[in-house]
DNA sequence: TCTCGTATTCAAAGCGGTTTGGAAGATTGT
DNA sequence: ACAATCTTCCAAACCGCTTTGAATACGAGA
């Protein structure tokens, strides 16, 4: 069942038959009615292929994970994608995901371009020294960043959550409470998200003229063993920290495992804060969470990146967005004031 | 560049050109390589939809992911995707990921038919009275089934873990160990694995002619909350288990959670044996893992997944594909014999 | 020398849509 | 009544590739 075969059973042409399904404007209402109905009853879909190639458009968005991305920070990313792929099945877009090792990135990418895989593309986990956003320039590719590309801010589409202001907010409630050795557990600082927390963490301290022990803070992948391995060495020198502060939620649970290790009580021999990116399979809610978060759902902002992206590519490729998500701090069971 | 311009620069006909790039044999090899060099110079790479319109295969698979899956299994769902993009990147193949509703789950699939979106899918999570196998062999479309449709067992390609065995195993273990008291915190039972591993844990009582106390058999989303609430409760009853078989790694985390908080030890006072996915974000490895566990790698599973359904499409989609995989018991630190 | 495979190459016909540039009929203005 | 303007519909071109069927050139066999 194709278009031909639609426009031979209503008698009229392939053309008016196009228009009518897609809404333009110079065919008879009565007509569109008919070809509207005689179309959904012969099961008609227009041939996803067919249209693509003769719009141009492919009605689709890339997604192109390098390994390195996806090999740990996948729980949150999973969440993300989620949330995007419910924007774009709203709209009408296939979201389409290649994984593929770090040095295929940019072979991908030119392989999106030259053979009009995507419209647009995603652009996630940018880094340090991040380079992707001059090539799908170079490339003409629409994209957005999720999270923020150093240095090119000013001149590339993002959304991301307001890191710096989550972390220094966090570390704020713990230095109200008192505490001051503040253990700083950080996802991998060639990560833009990362660098911005470290920043937040030590503008807290020195907004109050103090300054946090380099000894107590560390940057890793954010696993479970990662947060317990630190945490118990830590604990375990004749200095321990009275708090920490970590960047996601699975290592938090690493740290109440380590300190539950070493006999002590979270939320009132330790404090722990996290960030909590909402991930569903680690709810961190009621009515009391159990541990003070910094809270800002991912999945949340997939949907919201996926609805930008889409904008930005259908009317004016040009405009630029830049989105700023708030993160809450919520208090929950693992805080308190300072002990010892 | 596309076709035609790249022909004329070589002064060949497209049909050369493209039988040239495609490898057919009736083209002279000096030809063919003047054709690639050109191609390579001059940055051709032909254009996907057209491809796809003329050849009538799409070169992509899709995943049709429903909300109540995507909502909660999604850690273990995305290393499962991470393997299967990892294979059709690898592979030429797109991979094309559709977040729906559940009641939308039908006519997805009947759009990705009609509109020819995917040359096959990957059915995920299948449960207990699943109709999706119906539902594709109608439209014709190929598919593997990532576990088992109950009752479709021989009609179906699937790939799954032997779950029954694994958890008989397991089971069999703790029992060795002198446990009797085991708590099974299972996933929902309205899906296929969960009913599985349930039979296998079941069956490792009956063959020892003893029953599992039914008051210690639960089932759930597999959360951190519900591992830790279970355990809580199970824990502070005055006939408490001595033993838990969890089945997600997330789940007994909470439970690890739970017994820590009772005071208790893990491996000494409470065996653990967990289902361990192999999620990279939570690594149960080492020279001795933390929890003793049944372990299968999920991502191989997608990367195998990928390959047999591509290999499937290709030839003759008739053949059936059953692939069974073994999951490892490993022995870690959470179980020792009964103490108490 | 003539015929016949074989090796190469090509023109043109799809694939299934969208879009351009009319054309016919209906309506309006004078 | 007649030109001008809408309204509504259509034939044909086009998107960029693959593939069919045929043409050309060449060397081998009769």
């Amino acid at each position: 069942m194709n278009l031909k075969d639609l426009a031979k059973a209503l008698e009229l042409s392939q053309t008016t038959v196009s228009r009518a399904l897609n809404g333009y404007p110079e065919v008879n209402e009565d007509t569109r009615k008919r070809v509207e109905t005689m179309a959904r009853k012969l099961g008609y879909a227009p041939n996803q292929q067919a249209r693509r190639l003769a719009t141009g458009r492919s009605m689709s968005i890339g997604h192109v994970i390098p390994r390195t991305l996806h090999e740990m920070m996948n729980p949150i990313f999973m969440e993300f994608i989620a949330g995007a792929g419910e924007a774009y099945s709203r709209l009408g877009y296939d979201m389409i995901i290649s994984v593929v090792e770090d040095r295929q990135v940019e072979a991908t990418y030119r392989e999106i371009a030259a053979k009009k895989k995507a419209d647009a593309v995603m652009v996630h986990g940018p880094r340090n020294n991040d380079k992707r956003h001059l090539l799908l320039k170079e490339l003409g590719i629409p994209f957005l960043v999720h999270g923020r590309v150093p240095g090119a801010e000013s001149s590339t589409s993002w959304i991301d959550v307001n890191n710096t202001r989550a972390f220094e907010r966090a570390t704020d409630l713990l230095l109200d409470l008192g505490h001051r050795r503040i253990a700083f557990l950080n996802g991998l600082e060639n990560m833009d998200f990362a660098i911005r927390r470290r920043a937040g963490f030590e503008r807290a301290f020195q907004n109050r003229g103090l300054a946090p022990d380099p000894s107590l803070m560390r940057q890793s992948e954010m696993t479970e063993p990662y947060g317990a391995d630190c945490a118990l060495e830590m604990l375990r020198t004749d200095k321990p920290p009275t708090a920490f502060l970590v960047s996601s939620m699975i290592s938090a649970i690493g740290v109440s495992r380590a300190i539950s290790l070493c006999g002590l009580e979270i939320g009132k021999d330790v404090s722990v804060i996290t960030h909590d990116d909402a991930l569903s399979f680690l709810p961190n809610s009621g009515e009391v969470p159990i541990f003070t978060c910094t809270r800002s759902s991912v999945r949340y902002a997939g949907r919201r990146a996926a609805e930008l992206l889409i904008e930005k590519i259908l009317p004016d490729p040009d405009t630029r967005i830049e989105e700023h998500l708030e993160a809450e701090l919520i208090i929950g069971r693992s805080t308190g004031p300072r002990q010892r």
